[in-house]
DNA sequence: CGCTGGCTTGATAAAGTTCAAACGGGGTGG
DNA sequence: CCACCCCGTTTGAACTTTATCAAGCCAGCG
């Protein structure tokens, strides 16, 4: 993984392409001030408690927000490069969820103030960033369909087509094959159900021929069929239109 | 019900107090074109199909937004008067999900372009509705967790808590007594249950004295054993900090 | 080589679903 | 005014899915 000391707005400016962002945003958006932190797996991503002052961009890495409950864990989220996962602290600054890296990672922090500054100059910047929190709220909702009315082999499907999907679009995947650091009791923490049951339900889906996996990556083996267990339909995700094409 | 044909931004704007719009804003908004219909329950709202044209706001009754899965349904938010079901279409204009009134309900329409307009204008309107999804993201997070690691009570007992504060906060409920115009199916597609199942939950949490429910009318009996009940932390709604008194 | 973290397996229990039928109250039409 | 019907609720019994608990496995790493 070669991974060259470049700028961080690129991998977000990437993830915007999409809006088609003036030259004099995107230039403006560079000479943000970012703190650029580096992180282990596993570790939460702590605003030192109260109200946040900073967004987050994600870098390298996944990072899954949560709730937590009694001894339980709910991952409501989960980000990969070119996410902004707490943009909406911006307006609600007192966080309702926590972040924890999946794996190893790195993220930009920009101070709110700058943010504001800028979406104060350019307001298309600000309908842009609002679209992503809304793109978020989306998949909130797609996941909920499934925590509430998918099986266990549905909600992993869903899952991995969803993933699928957001990984192309940055070109984190390709040919149905894409990195799953995911642990199985992340899978069980983000689906509603324990770790035992995702692992037979894995053991499930590989032995009918949907997906392989082992050693991170995973391998969808017949996306038309996967689609199918999953009820998916990407229309929520509001990718690129070129997603008709699969 | 005196129902006063009174102006229809009466309740958004009651709605937005907290933020303290400046009267300019107010007026503004109050001169927005606003197409009102009325709804029997149980009643889809269509926006003829293909892209969103309108943002709604309910002036009366209750709405539910919900996704359909082969002979399933999740609902995946309540709106109860004074909310904007479907903002999001401002920038998502796809909808990726249908509305359907749970009681007889009233609904203004405005024209996108009206709204893009005014926050033009009023870049503080803008932030302010910008808000508004994310209130409503912050609730899909809470629904979530609910649906993924809460059991059957749980689910009730939250949903009941969130709904009894909601409705307070636009003083159509008080004393702990609230209207339910839910039918058990209704609330069995939001939590991601069967009907017969929360038919028995519902007889639980009356005999374990935790709430009266009948004639679409819920008392809650013992407040502080359902909040436990449901582990149920109002921070995510984002209310005036007067909530903190319960 | 022995630990550790994550994966796998088995047996048992609990929570929730399914199917089917009955109940009950409010509204309607004869 | 009564009978009927409809919609929503309630009940029962059998069944599935998923959770729980506990132990074993396995590969990578120090």
């Amino acid at each position: 993984m070669g991974e060259e000391h470049s700028d961080p707005f690129d991998i977000l400016l990437r993830r915007l392409e999409p809006a088609h962002l003036p030259d004099a945003v995107r230039h403006a958006v560079r000479k943000l001030p970012a703190a650029v932190r580096d992180f282990r797996p596993n570790q939460d991503v702590v605003h030192e408690g109260g109200p946040s002052t900073h967004c987050c961009i994600v870098l390298t890495g996944w990072v899954g927000c949560y709730q937590m409950l009694e001894g339980r864990r709910q991952i409501v989220a989960i980000h990969i490069p070119g996410d902004t996962p707490d943009l909406q602290s911006l307006h609600l600054p007192e966080p309702d969820f926590g972040m924890q890296t999946m794996t190893v990672a790195s993220m930009a922090f920009i101070p709110h103030t700058d943010i504001q500054r800028l979406i104060a100059a350019f307001p298309f910047l600000g309908a842009v960033l609002w679209r992503e929190t809304l793109l978020v709220a989306a998949i909130h909702r797609a996941w909920m369909t499934g925590l509430g009315r998918r099986n266990s082999l549905g909600r992993l499907a869903h899952l991995f087509c969803e993933l699928y999907l957001r990984l192309e679009a940055i070109g984190l995947a390709d040919a149905y094959s894409m990195p799953m650091p995911l642990r199985q009791y992340d899978l069980a923490d983000a689906l509603g159900q324990t770790t035992v049951h995702i692992n037979r339900t894995l053991q499930d889906m590989r032995r009918a021929g949907l997906i392989e996996l082992e050693g991170r990556q995973l391998m969808i083996k017949d996306w038309q069929r996967l689609v199918a267990a999953a009820e998916f339909n990407p229309l929520y995700l509001h990718l690129s239109p070129k997603v008709a094409e699969l």
